[in-house]
DNA sequence: GTGAAAGCGCTAACAT
DNA sequence: ATGTTAGCGCTTTCAC
């Protein structure tokens, strides 16, 4: 008789590994923002399947809600272990159940302190030093840096901006202004700096809602982009390219990183070892208008 | 001793309910657009895990991926399962397997032909009677409908279309206008009937991004939004709110099916009824400035 | 080589 | 009430 299935459940318990991997994932609970998942997912997924593994979700917001679903996950006998979060939770408790659960373990995005694992993320310095870079090769000497607050993902932006200006020569002035984040803070930043008697001449922004705030500030206070001033974004939002102008911005790969944290997991699980090291992918420029040079011809 | 995690798989295998719920996600592979899956599973997830289940996810591309994620679902013994699809396949194979499977089902999205199950959804009719409405309030009395290929979700909204038309007395002319459903197919319609002898004085679109390339095509023929012409869309895509003018447009919340399918799933697998019956949140219309009641005061 | 038996961790149906 | 046992469907071991 065909079209006999076997019992998965009844083969793990028999001692063979249960081919399941838990995808464990702190909503941030700041609404509909955290999207991307979608191709995380898909490039998870993709390497997942075709390596026979099936993916078990489950995610929660508080402290108290990842515990509770990181139990049931280990409950399910998971192979490994992925840790999906633009901000995990600091709780000690739930990073000693991380630690002691002693599957392979993957995070990406926000990585909490002191347990072994590997991170995968798109490189966020190596984004940033080019988005800056961008804008030194147009000439601009004059930059300001709006900085967000949070560990993850902006300490690395931050930090490509600074090795991008400091491997430039001559060195060009620049600015850290710390903001909230959010496009309002952007908007503030701008009528503020703007009108300053020596302002800067571009403008590099930890994402692209502070890049959208600040063009706003700009066109309310009559400053042309691109001719008098530059702006550059970060993430590819998708209203990045239906701005006036079009905003200059980087762009990672989520269905990447989804497939490099699926292959190093499932690596990790094959071989018995810990998952360890960074995996980084290189996120691109993409050029729209709010720099400039496609006017250059 | 404390800190005992009883095996999740031995319990399924004695007999118990596995308490896992399968999510199988038909990828449309139409690239970055499908997003809003974050909020769904936010929704699933809430309902879900608080009822005691968790999520074994696995999805594709073709129907064969389908069958097989299908089949591995099934063979980790799910309670009940859930079918996430812009489009889903029309394989009968597919659909036998699905209808075979013998676990109560539930739909989100496109819903294949011949299986028992439970269909929730936003209310698509709902949503378009609304935008429409809306534009009848405003004293329009010809409008165009831009329809875009495809069972779902572009029947619902073009029904809702129609049946807001048809409730208005005295009735306004209206024409239905076939496109491809991509933004340059909604700049060519633009491109042509904005310059015809007589055009309609209100576009409502099936989509967004036909609505934006319709602005575009009004945008480089002179023709004011919303002083000449207005334009609702539909889905309040992240680009609605950043084009000029920003675009009325109806918003259904994605999490609200998420917790729906979850909430009827549940149900049906505590009864062991096989799940039916249709569920549809409303939507609503957000207004901004394309269709002009703005201006009003 | 093929075939029988033990056991994975648990629950259900028994027996005491 | 508490304790014991059979068995879920599979894999692995050990005997033939």
């Amino acid at each position: 008789m065909l079209g006999y299935q076997p019992n998965a459940l009844a083969r793990s318990l028999a001692g063979r590994p249960s081919h399941t991997l838990g995808l464990l994932w702190a909503e941030s609970g700041s609404g509909p923002g955290d999207d991307g998942l979608s191709s995380f997912l898909a490039g998870l997924g993709e390497v997942l399947y075709t390596a026979g593994y099936t993916l078990a979700l489950a995610g929660g917001v508080s402290p108290n809600e990842l515990a509770l679903r990181l139990d049931e996950l280990l409950s399910r006998q998971v192979d490994g272990l992925i840790l999906l979060a633009a901000a995990f939770p600091d709780d000690e408790r739930l990073i000693r159940r991380l630690a002691e659960g002693a599957c392979p373990l993957v995070v990406c995005g926000a990585a909490p302190e002191g347990i072994p694992a590997a991170r995968v993320d798109i490189n966020q310095a190596e984004g940033m030093q080019l988005a800056t870079a961008h804008l030194l090769a147009l000439g601009h000497r004059r930059l300001a840096y709006l900085d967000a607050p949070g560990e993850w993902p902006y300490r690395g932006r931050r930090e490509g901006f600074l090795t991008a200006v400091r491997g430039s020569n001559p060195a060009p002035e620049s600015i850290l202004i710390a903001t909230n984040g959010g496009e309002s803070s952007g908007y503030q930043v701008g009528e503020r700096l703007l009108r300053a008697s020596h302002p800067p001449t571009a403008f590099v922004c930890a994402n692209d809602a502070l890049a959208i705030g600040l063009m706003r500030a700009a066109w309310s206070q009559g400053v042309a982009i691109p001719e008098e001033v530059a702006v550059v974004g970060f993430g590819d939002s998708p209203a990045a390219a239906y701005t006036v102008p079009a905003l200059t911005t980087v762009r990672g790969s989520l269905r990447a990183v989804g497939a490099d944290a699926g292959r190093v997991l499932v690596e990790a699980v094959a071989t018995g070892e810990p998952a360890k090291g960074t995996y980084l992918t290189s996120p691109k420029l993409v050029i729209r208008e709010s720099c400039g040079s496609h006017l250059w011809l």
